[in-house]
DNA sequence: CCCTCCCTGTGACTTACATCACACCAAAGT
DNA sequence: ACTTTGGTGTGATGTAAGTCACAGGGAGGG
């Protein structure tokens, strides 16, 4: 049980769902690059083509989708041990709609599509991983739209920050705001 | 292409992501059971354990939560060729929280959640499938999000209208106000 | 050290939508 | 034929949250 310390945190993050040999890991980690990327730097921006998905191995980044009007409103937030990308434009093949920048210097490990059909087609265990974490993404979001629909914008606050209390510590609450989808000063006024 | 006019529904709904043989589909087909409901009749209820997740032949359901106060948001409609079913509770085995009851005479396959990760870890090709519908369904939801977050009652009204206007003919408009998110009479008011 | 930028709070006013209450009508049930 | 039920429209009023405007207080850069 030395090895666990120093494993890989993409590797760390695929054995929660299924367990991997070394030459496995070595395989699908081959199929990555790294990215290293200062605060405010942009990851993906609105119209243009969507690379990858990103596995954050550290920093923080956040997916936005700006309205007509100029508001943004955050889809996600994107941290250690999460992926993130314009879903989106990167299954489709079409230009993104959502902008993701980084929040803090933020370094990630960038999978092409290509690249993660090629992992899934060859190895069987990867397509359930990502069937795995597909089928948990899709849960949370639907808690989000039921949150969305029938709690107050201070329920939902307080909901969000019971989840992730350290990500009060992270972000401004003018962001916070942004993902609630309330405006900066409501969410001032509540508490 | 005699074939194809005479195809079994979920036949032609997986070889739209994946073709299959004659023998692999009976290998899928053998893992569901087949039931037919009523209108009014439960598929799945708020407290109890989730059996299976259901593939809508034909009809029409609806999967919705109930809050303290009585009110009911539609987290979404089941008809031909949707899956539905508490998918929190049918992943992780926990209590529903959601009611799924038919808003028509309603045909269904059902696929327990054994028999779903049998046939995926026996038949790389489901496992594929489901990632696919996974992902699909995940964007969706984003969408959904973000039209909740930026849009107007109006707006979201006018989007859904374009998007399924069938659905327009076979639920009442209470129904749909319910899948907004905006009250009976807002919507009455609309337009 | 000052200056700018960013974050936050707060008051005044506006607005979209909820809620309550009522009425009408068509379909189904007895 | 009458009653019940479910779906819908509409007026009056309430309220949560948006918008606009301003101010104070760090943090970081030149």
């Amino acid at each position: 049980m030395s090895k666990p310390k120093t494993m890989h945190p993409l590797r760390a993050h695929i054995e929660k769902i299924t367990p991997l040999t070394d030459a496995e890991f070595d395989y699908i980690l081959s199929h990555f690059t790294s990215r290293k990327l200062k605060k405010h730097q942009f990851l993906v921006q609105a119209g243009m083509a969507v690379e990858c998905d990103y596995f954050v191995i550290s920093g923080l980044v956040k997916a936005y989708f700006t309205s007509e009007d100029g508001k943004q409103h955050i889809l996600q937030f994107g941290m250690e041990d999460w992926w993130i990308t314009d879903f989106q434009a990167y299954f489709n093949g079409t230009a993104a709609t959502l902008d993701i920048d980084c929040i803090e210097d933020t370094e990630v490990l960038c999978l092409p599509l290509v690249n993660r059909e090629k992992l899934c087609a060859d190895l069987h265990k990867i397509e359930h991983f990502f069937r795995k974490k597909s089928n948990g993404g899709y849960v949370a979001l639907q808690r989000r739209i039921l949150s969305l629909m029938n709690n107050s914008a201070k329920e939902r606050y307080e909901t969000l920050l019971a989840q992730y209390p350290t990500l009060f510590q992270r972000v401004p609450k003018t962001l916070i705001a942004s993902y609630l989808g309330v405006s900066r000063e409501t969410l001032s006024r509540l508490s």
